[in-house]
DNA sequence: ATAATAGTGTCTATCAGACATTATCTG
DNA sequence: CAGATAATGTCTGATAGACACTATTAT
């Protein structure tokens, strides 16, 4: 605090105290949640929606997300939704984006903090809120289009892609531009968000350790690869991979199958 | 549109109609925008400051941005503020981080959308509504502090770093912690945003055009190097430098001194 | 034994780091 | 010419890509 007198002759104390918030509109803020994990058999990767209960966009699938309160941060309330909708604590979770167009809420002036958050393995998600449903999705993204399938309720939403470039300054972006295919259809922007994370995540897996969040504590090293390539959806040349963790890895002594069927047994690692 | 109708037999456009969105506490939203250019003989980063006019903070200096209105993207605010500021449009803006931290306004509850600028050269600036006065100032930004000075105003604004590393997850970050060290200091947490914005550039340079913003449309590789060096705060050796951009470049025919000196006069190039 | 998977060896091309040398300009 | 800067040459070590080979397990 100071005490330097303002134009009005008041302190900062007494301007303060008569200052008036209400002048401008102001808009609600939510937090989006991408909640992605492995599959059961390590071949893909798994996205968390939510089933929409009510308008706008009733009985559509809808990433996770709420209000943020006023005496929280954006994480905090990103966080908070990752626990009810999974239970899980203490994960990954990182701001992706903030997504501010007039009109990508149909109800009032909605903006969304994306966040993206990278779990070990499935487990069962819980009952939630506003939502008549939630479950996991498996996810296919590539060059040419976005995929989300449950087979077991039959969902199919699908997304074509088409890759366009524009500049910013002097730096060129490549950009997805997505069409809707199916009947079904995410919810709001959430494509988008999806395209963004999906990008972001991309360009940071080999600069960060973010595939070790989607493999449990103790991993072999074909379950890490197999986080390594569902993320980049190619596949990576298994020396070259090892040579590139190796100096991430303790090895934990133990020895565990990898897969289901035949095949040598794999040599259990943690993090450094 | 759809005609399905809601747990109380509303359909969308009815639910719409009588939605009520004022039960929620809604924060402000502003952009902050970092604006960052080359120094007059290439040997370091200026960052353009506002002096407040007002409380809180009064005099202090400040990142310049502004309120969002409802229609309009954070995009374009930050863009508008820029033109403001600087008379610049269709210039590198980039959407850095949402800051959400409670208590960071002491008026009320705000938010802030981050932005960062790259421009080339350095201009005049502009006056500006709230602001007394607008300066650049000499950005220096090392491991261990941070230095914001302004010779001509005799203004020197100086914060220690102390390396605090965490953990995500999985993943661990490296943060650097301010410590304020002069009478002068930046508004609001306006260092922070400064930190996240220079991490984040120092982590993107390599692998996108960014240097590029921050010369002439047409450069010689002095020049660009410096702006690489500027960024990253330490010396490249010529040769691999060289190589690495050289399939970005292509020569416009022409030679000009890039130092004030003596010495060889050098190639120009424009960006593929 | 055979199929399947885990793990290692090695060659190559590329590239950043490091340093040396040549080229061109000013005074 | 000397001093300064621009541009290029070359060696080295690290590493990703590519492919081949050995090791271990289930049936």
């Amino acid at each position: 605090m100071n005490n330097k007198k303002n134009k009005d002759g008041l302190t900062e104390k007494q301007f303060l105290k008569q200052y008036n918030p209400g002048n401008y509109k102001r808009p609600s803020v939510t937090t989006d949640i991408l909640i992605i994990g492995m599959n059961e058999d390590y071949s893909g990767l798994k996205l968390l929606l939510i089933k929409r209960g009510n308008h706008p966009y009733i009985d559509c699938w809808a990433l996770p997300g709420g209000f943020i309160e006023e005496n929280e941060t954006a994480y905090q309330a990103a966080a908070r939704e990752l626990e009810e909708e999974t239970g899980l604590t203490d994960i990954y979770l990182d701001q992706i984006y903030t997504f501010t167009k007039p009109g990508r809420d149909p109800r009032t002036w909605v903006m969304s903090i994306a966040y993206l958050s990278l779990v070990p393995r499935l487990r069962e998600v819980k009952g939630f809120d506003d939502a008549e449903d939630a479950a996991w999705f498996d996810l296919e993204f590539n060059d040419s289009s976005i995929e989300l399938t449950n087979e077991e309720k039959g969902v199919k939403i699908v997304y074509s892609l088409k890759k366009e470039s524009f500049l910013n300054g002097a730096v060129r972006y490549e950009n997805y531009i997505p069409t809707l295919k199916t009947e079904e259809a995410l919810a709001f922007d959430h494509v988008e968000i999806l395209i963004e994370a999906m990008k972001k995540l991309r360009e940071q897996i080999f600069y960060s350790n973010q595939a070790f969040c989607l493999v449990d504590k103790t991993f072999t090293l074909p379950e890490l690869q197999a986080a390594y390539e569902a993320v980049l959806n190619r596949p990576l040349y298994k020396k070259s991979f090892r040579d590139m963790v190796s100096e991430k890895l303790v090895e934990t002594g133990t020895e565990r199958r990898s897969n289901i069927k035949g095949g040598r047994t794999s040599k259990e690692y943690t993090l450094k």
